[in-house]
RNA sequence: GGUGGAGUGGCCGAGAGGCGAGGCAACGGCCUGCAAAGCCGUCUACACGGGUUCGAAUCCCGUCUCCACCUCCA
């Protein structure tokens, strides 16, 4: 089939990407602790996932994308407390605002998106599995938690090529009788003061899962205990990664056959963060710039780079998006619609984009292409004009940024697709253009700048082209 | 201290031994009543110092700077 090339972070080499099952991929990543709403650098990996998905399914798979939601976890209990709310209501209200974020960005939503809390059984489960096997051991103090064994299983530290004895000893001021310091809580035991609904019973105490446990038994029970692709962003790589690989493998599961890391959004040279205190907020920044510039920005820097994130760069992406749609507007008007399927992908598209993912190199061919449509515009010629539009909208939406494909077309961006307030807008507006175009032919240009000056005024930007004045929403 | 990654033209951002990615901005031209949009052209860059090679942004050695992880983190 396809020649898919992916960089495993495990071999730290680009591989070709061979399924378990021929057809089918299954992915998951670690979706979003909900202690807050999504900022960019959280939506910047669910849309490097996103286009992952879109391109197995262009390549003919069928795909499995599960993105877990840890709705359990010292921060949400925090937090709840702080807002004297109820932990899961919290967790709830931050769980529909990633979910608002999916959907503005225009990403299809995952499969499946388990809830931690809704696993409970599935985690006791295998952290039993792992005490029976002699991985894990309960906490001597009694206290409910539980431990992965770090010194039992020999490959720990194979994903981030971590040496125990070389880390950084760690500064645990409670260690509660850990056999190592390095050795992670698989179960938190209940402590006094936290809410009774935030703990369930085990055969080792009452407690609640750690996080690393939560991915485990999630991913394993949707995608099997072995499955194609584990994602997540950088920063995940260790411990929690780590931690992830090392409990499931040593429960007797293969787990992840590749794993897939986006790099991070940084701010003002470091990584846009709670903690640090840099971060944008989605929903903020979709009031500066129309989400589908923030998704094609996102999109455009190759996902394992930095993406250093700038006012500046922003604007100038949205820019570039522009030079895009306009094509694919203009083009419409005159081909009256087309089938963007009804074009292959061109052969340096597909070959960019199954290198890893060369989404900066893919565009490229997208930006090449729509040149030649705007000439082919500029020289009348329809036919190839149609076929140009159709490859270059294929493209676009492998990409999730066809201008007239879903969402956006719906979204009422310019002259397509948009609803009635836009059918109203259109008739006032062409009566307009109509008595500019009437003093133009009287070359009365003072009353033809005049209009035009309060179309510009009123956010409308005019357009004259060979075939009569066009307008649409100035950006 | 340990483990990885990065430094590319005014800006963003690919590439990874020879063929000027692409975008944004700027400037010149064409088109236009003027614009806008578009098209054509201009701006020949790869942190620094050595080395290998016929040839290095790309490989090797050294230096500097930055980022991420080793603690919750997409």
């Amino acid at each position: 089939m396809v020649s898919f090339r992916l960089y495993d972070t495990a071999t730290r080499e680009i591989r070709d990407f061979v399924p378990l099952t021929p057809g089918k991929v299954g992915i998951y990543h670690c979706g979003l602790t909900v202690q807050g709403p999504p900022h960019i650098g959280h939506i910047r990996k669910e849309v490097v996932f996103d286009v992952l998905r879109r391109w197995f399914v262009q390549s003919g798979y069928q795909v499995t994308l599960v993105a877990n939601v840890t709705d359990i976890e010292d921060k949400v209990l925090a937090k709840a407390a702080e807002a004297g709310m109820q932990w899961w209501a919290l967790a709830y209200a931050n769980e529909r605002s990633l979910d608002d974020a999916y959907a503005v960005l225009g990403c299809i939503p995952p499969t499946y998106q388990p809830r931690a809390t809704g696993h409970i059984p599935e985690m006791v489960e295998l952290m039993t599995e792992l005490v029976e096997r002699g991985h894990a051991y309960p906490a001597p103090d009694a206290s409910g938690d539980v431990y992965f064994d770090v010194r039992s299983w020999p490959a720990y530290g194979e994903l981030s090529r971590q040496n125990i004895d070389d880390m950084k000893a760690a500064e645990d001021a409670d260690p509660r009788g850990k056999r190592d310091s390095r050795d992670f809580a698989l179960w938190k035991g209940h402590k006094p003061g936290e809410p009774e609904t935030a703990s369930w019973t085990t055969p080792y105490g009452r407690g609640r899962p750690g996080w690393h446990l939560e991915c485990s038994a999630m991913a394993a029970k949707y995608l099997g205990t072995e499955f194609d692709i584990h994602g997540g962003g950088l920063d995940l790589r260790f411990p929690h990664h780590e931690n992830e690989l090392a409990q499931s493998r040593a429960a007797g599961h293969p787990f992840a056959r590749y794993w897939m890391h986006n790099a991070m959004v940084n701010l003002g040279g470091t990584k846009m963060s709670k903690s640090v205190g840099n971060t944008l907020l989605v929903s903020e920044v979709v009031r500066r710039i129309r989400p589908v510039e923030l998704r094609f920005y996102l999109v455009s820097a190759h996902y394992r780079s930095i993406l250093e994130y700038t006012e500046e760069a922003l604007e100038e992406a949205g820019s570039g998006y522009r030079r895009i749609e306009g094509y694919v507007l203009r083009a419409s008007e005159v081909t009256g619609g087309v089938d963007p399927t009804s074009e292959p992908l061109p052969a340096a598209f597909t070959a960019a984009m199954d290198d890893d993912l060369g989404v900066p190199e893919a565009l490229a061919v997208v930006f090449d292409a729509v040149r030649e449509g705007n000439k082919l515009l500029a020289a009348g010629d329809s036919s190839d004009l149609r076929s140009n539009l159709a490859s270059v909208r294929h493209m676009l939406g492998v990409l999730g940024l066809d201008p007239l494909g879903e969402p956006w077309a719906e979204m009422g961006d310019g002259v397509f697709g948009t609803a009635r307030l836009s059918g109203v807008v259109d008739s006032l507006v062409t009566s307009l253009l109509k008595r500019r175009d009437e003093a133009r032919r009287q070359r009365d240009f003072a009353t033809a700048d005049a209009i035009r000056d309060q179309l510009t005024e009123a956010g409308v930007a005019i357009e004259d082209t060979p075939a009569g004045p066009r307008w649409e929403l100035a950006p």
